[in-house]
DNA sequence: AGTTAGTAGTGATTATTATCACATAATGGA
DNA sequence: TCCATTATGTGATAATAATCACTACTAACT
């Protein structure tokens, strides 16, 4: 799925960002929490920002994480009075904060931008309802797969020998985005790795045998578009 | 959340509407199907249509059931080329069936009536996730409930007894809705009964306890607004 | 190079949920 | 009203996943 910005024509991504103010986040700093007036929708120019739900009080489900060109918050800009999620930076990110009512006067106002939102926005439900489809139809080893594919649908490049996934991935992050005990995947990832369907040094991961994932998740009645995270 | 015609003006509804054919759906019709070229969106006049992806060859998950002055096929018109889900008359519907491209016409020559189709998207966004956090977060207790709880923000009246869900509740569509087995859905909803929780006289639920589900589910922390199915 | 977080792998056990196999109840037509 | 569906309840069992408890590895930083 395309980051909201690299979907824009030059004159719409300036409208944009000419009413919005830069901001720094340092790693680990928190944009906006769950419940919070939504005040501001934010533009990401550098840097990558983690978007999750928090459950009681030592877990959290990471909802979705947006790099470069990409935005986040609007959810709650768009969707409510509150955001509905929480969002933190994963790493030092300069931002773009936008106001709440700016946004909705410039979309309102340039009826092709506000159809590029939608779009993106169509894009962003259709892959969260492809999710829950493959976290609850195929099980826990599903939900571990449905990860690997779409992490390699962003970052994977095609080699001779499978898909390296050019990203680190670390199962303990898996783990918090399908709500899957961290054991668990990692049994999981062990299985794969001891039938040769994946290989990895370290944080980076290879696809041996896509073949395998895209049955097991029935892959062919859905396109690749829309199917990352 | 509200059906997107009644967040229309009157001069929207007419705009949108006029450029719209009629169509008649028997109950069981299909309307469109996964994988099929997303030419149309669908208003509904009249009658129930239920969104729903299909799991292997004999079971499905339910996205959503939309009634009267609801749209459906929006996450394929706006989202991508193909619909990513199927959807069927839940019962005799009248719908207005609208070209792609003049929706997408449409939208683009209209700012405001955009951010109004934004914003519906965004809630429902909101509601996909909400749903992901509770059916993963809280086990198959929490799905059923959330199940519920929802049911009842849309359909509850609320009596001295208790809230009244005035729309029957059959135990297999919630089964459907939620990926947990019926005989799973059953156990729970009976011990609920048998501590008082919950009363029906066959299809007709009464929640006897909202504080029960609410705790379950946490539910101080997200706003009741977007809390539907 | 050694220390320390943070991350990962794995066995044993428990808890949860699906599945199978029926019995029973409710519903909607002829 | 009776019959055929369709929906529900429940026990027994199997499958799946979480939790606990610990060991081992890795990366980052003095």
């Amino acid at each position: 799925m395309d980051p909201i910005l690299e979907r824009l024509y030059h004159d719409e991504y300036h409208l944009l960002l000419t009413y919005a103010e830069p901001a720094t986040f340092r790693k680990h700093a928190h944009i906006f929490n769950e419940g919070a007036p939504a005040e501001h929708m934010f533009f990401i120019a550098s840097g990558k920002v983690q978007v999750y739900k928090t459950i009681g009080y030592h877990s959290y489900l990471t909802v979705f994480t947006r790099g470069e060109n990409d935005g986040v918050g609007e959810i709650g800009v768009f969707g409510g009075d509150h955001y509905p999620n929480s969002a933190q930076a994963v790493e030092d990110s300069e931002l773009y904060v936008l106001e709440r009512g700016t946004a909705e006067n410039l979309l309102s106002e340039n009826g092709a931008l506000s159809l590029r939102f939608l779009r993106w926005l169509a894009e962003s439900l259709d892959a969260s309802e492809s999710q829950l489809r493959d976290y609850t139809a195929f099980g826990s080893e599903g939900a571990v797969a449905s990860f690997f594919v779409r992490y390699a649908n962003m970052y994977g490049v095609v080699t001779p020998s499978g898909i390296r996934i050019t990203e680190p991935l670390i199962i303990q992050d898996i783990s918090n985005h399908i709500a899957v005990s961290r054991e668990t995947v990692s049994r999981i990832v062990s299985k794969w790795k001891s039938r040769g369907l994946v290989e990895n040094h370290n944080k980076y991961f290879m696809l041996k045998n896509m073949d395998y994932f895209n049955r097991l998740l029935a892959c062919d009645q859905c396109g690749v578009e829309n199917c990352i995270l």
